[in-house]
DNA sequence: TGAGTTTTTATCGCTATGAGATAAATCTTA
DNA sequence: TAAGATTTATCTCATAGCGATAAAAACTCA
């Protein structure tokens, strides 16, 4: 049979002004693909469910692309679409990646046993965290039974700079890294005890690091305490970090570190490959 | 300058075929979403980092699409590359979607307070579980200072026929529509205690409907038991189930329900909207 | 060490795919 | 019940992205 008869006529571009800005910016890029998480990431604590035209507008898309988007993610099934009210909501399935990055995670592998005696031994609240850029993202959290807060849960993401296992795992980087991470920070006091500013941090780091575990009082929530040790890699990089979280009102500064500071760079230590 | 001087000719397609299998049957399907989880999904357990043409392998796309894709999400840090090795794997970002989930869930939102409480008053195993088709979905979970199970976490899966949560929500569906998802689930005994056979799950959630509780003893995991009570929404539905778990080795058969039956009923009770 | 093999990176032309406009249908609300 | 808003369906055109392939780099094993 006869293949294609098209003439091999080069057609010409129109517009090139526009298009070395995104198209020919980053030739592998499939747009489609942060379109689909920008729709996901549109559902939240404010956003519970979400009409086609919030979620277009919330996301800035166009209509069309909303509808596109919408259908999509509902066909994939991370997405539900209430037949009554014509309103989407995210499914459960949206936990399958995590699911999928904490199965595939040597790191989470290698700390499991550890942050379970720990645990155990102290029956306070341990968590393991890592780093993204100025944020570390909670991985793996077990619970005291004293203080259950769940406004802090697996993916939730806290700035590096006024949180323990932050400053833990900066006080392990070269100091002009983890001063650049300081300085991408939005720096601002979330409570009156908040360690914010540039030479104050600079100083909290240090002390990290010769210290070998980090803590904060009351830096984010009122009447949370946080001891922290940074896990190193092969390499001696940080690569996260175990913190022991309390409530303020059972320990006194002092007593936070006498009970816990050797429990913490223990068992960081422990996990770490170095 | 001359603007295309392509003629109108209508370009002949090639292969209409196959072109209506996929093609023009899902006009609004964006394809490249689902390349993109396909990739994502492709890590786990088993493969904890991947090369670029194993990316390929695993997923089935040829070579160029899986460098499109692991680009894509690598730029949209979603997958970490090592320069070293060339490897990739997931990164905690993965975790943002889920978390995006539990904090717009109304469910997990309501049930929260009470599963905390549930907690405290058993000291057992706590957990909060969703049914998605055949399967059930851990979403959230108080884990036991006595067994720590780290093989389920939270977005576990599991069959539904053989778990105490999935039969106590098949309870409250008419008998023909849970008798669907038996017979779309792939049946099989996971241990010697298995409740498997169609007729004797059928009378499993016939009994359960009249307790208003399921169970289940070692049916996946040997020393496991577990009982379960169905949430109901608003129109009677089931949307997720609470459940104890235990360790067969602590409680007989008779204890499991005489101590925690009426517990998970009632806080199944409180959490549904009916 | 260096030829052979595999894997990764870069580039390109073509066209199916998805963007965007718009029309039809459906749901709200005043 | 008419006007407005929102959702669903459909169509056309340009381009985003697919797939092939070439170039470079990284292994392999004599």
């Amino acid at each position: 049979m006869s293949i294609s008869e098209t003439p091999p006529r080069t057609r010409r571009q129109a517009a090139p002004d526009e298009a070395q800005q995104t198209r020919k910016e980053d030739a592998l890029m499939v747009n489609s693909v942060e379109k689909a998480f920008r729709v996901l990431s549109a559902f939240g604590r404010q956003h519970q469910t979400l009409s086609l035209s919030q979620v277009a507008s919330e996301t800035g898309m166009d209509i069309s692309s909303a509808q596109r988007f919408t259908h999509t993610l509902n066909k994939l099934g991370y997405l539900r679409k209430d037949a009554q009210t014509k309103r989407f909501e995210l499914t459960a399935r949206t936990l399958d990646l995590g699911y999928h990055f904490v199965r595939s995670s040597r790191l989470v592998d290698r700390a499991m046993p550890y942050l379970m005696h720990l645990s155990k031994e102290t029956e306070e609240t341990i968590n393991l965290t890592v780093r993204d850029g100025t944020e570390i993202i909670f991985v793996s959290r077990f619970l005291s039974r004293n203080v259950l807060n769940t406004d802090v849960i697996i993916g939730t993401r806290m700035p590096v700079y006024c949180t323990a296992p932050g400053i833990a795992m900066l006080s392990r980087l070269p100091e002009d890294e983890a001063m650049a991470v300081i300085d991408a920070s939005d720096l601002k006091p979330y409570t009156a005890s908040t360690v914010w500013q540039r030479d104050a941090l600079r100083e909290k780091i240090r002390q990290a690091a010769a210290q070998g575990y980090a803590t904060a009082f009351e830096e984010v929530y009122l009447s949370d305490a946080s001891i922290a040790a940074p896990i190193l890699d092969h390499r001696g990089q940080p690569e996260g970090a175990v913190n022991i979280a309390v409530s303020c009102s059972r320990f006194s500064r002092e007593e936070v570190i006498s009970r816990f500071s050797s429990l913490v760079v223990a068992t960081a230590h422990a996990v770490s490959r170095i």
